[in-house]
DNA sequence: GCGACAG
DNA sequence: ATCTTGTCGC
């Protein structure tokens, strides 16, 4: 994206793109589940997803939620919600950098703690191979926790030639219906993921993409036999949970770091 | 050159 | 991502 000018910010793009491409490296043939055969997804009993709530719009704290629902009837199974200091800003192309740490952490916790709750997949919002190079959060968090991974995003990243053009447009004015879909191919011919009416109530799509061990249409299908809303249903109850846990459990503003639950002045200004 | 740009 | 009120529909 950048050229390199040398200033600080380039610098650390650049650090981020190479951390990311050894990764990538990392990434060996695409080897599947048993369950991701068959078109039922027999054997398949959990499915995880994840998300992060901010408080406002740059502060360092948010919520990092893990979920984890059986399927098919989609009942959460496992929770865990927390607030968390998220470090790298926002920047377009590294959504990896700034949510993936502490993701990865969640994961791990469970992977540890309660083996048997173990999703089978993952849900990430975000993209996964339709990225600017090709390694979205989902990809990232897949290669980190070793599990197959699937991206969701709500909105479309501008990419190889992708936009909400008029042609994006009108293809999505012709989904009809809950589970209509089309390809989302970039200018250099590769399709790098799908757009999915997710369900019949809303019309704007969701757009799903490879992340880590799972061809695309087993992604679409899974994605969208987990969709009782827009949203499929384990990143919604992530989003819900945590944005929930905020709003119960505040985080003090700044610098106010260590749990200091007590306050004892009312006011701003200690009146004369 | 400017703008577009997952969450 | 987050801030917002009402509103339409099952």
């Amino acid at each position: 994206m950048a050229d390199g000018d040398g200033s600080p910010l380039d610098e650390t793009l650049r650090r981020w793109e190479l951390e990311q491409a050894q990764l990538k490296t990392s990434v060996k043939e695409e080897d599947t589940e048993e369950w991701q055969k068959n078109a039922t997804f027999e054997g398949l009993e959990r499915v995880g997803g994840v998300d992060l709530s901010y408080v406002e719009g740059n502060q360092p704290q948010a919520c990092a939620s893990l979920v984890v629902l059986s399927y098919p009837d989609l009942q959460v199974l496992y929770e865990d919600c927390r607030v968390v200091d998220v470090r790298a800003p926002y920047v377009p192309g590294f959504l990896a950098v700034r949510e993936g740490p502490v993701l990865v952490e969640a994961v791990q916790r469970l992977l540890e703690q309660e083996p048997s709750l173990s999703p089978q997949v993952l849900l990430v919002d975000g993209n996964g191979v339709l990225h600017y190079r090709g390694f979205g959060v989902a990809c990232h968090l897949g290669v980190l926790t070793g599990l197959p991974c699937v991206g969701v995003a709500k909105n479309l990243l501008h990419v190889d030639g992708l936009a909400k053009d008029e042609l994006h447009k009108e293809q999505i004015r012709d989904l009809q219906m809950g589970g209509d879909t089309f390809p989302l191919m970039g200018a250099s011919g590769r399709v790098l993921g799908m757009a999915l009416r997710s369900c019949d109530k809303s019309t704007k799509p969701i757009y799903v993409s490879v992340g880590h061990r799972m061809s695309l249409e087993s992604a679409v299908r899974l994605v969208q036999s987990c969709c009782r809303h827009r949203i499929p249903e384990p990143i919604r109850q992530a989003d819900i949970r945590s944005r929930e846990y905020l709003r119960k459990h505040p985080p003090s503003p700044a610098g106010t770091a260590h749990p200091g639950p007590e306050r004892r002045d009312e006011g701003t200004e200690p009146k004369h």
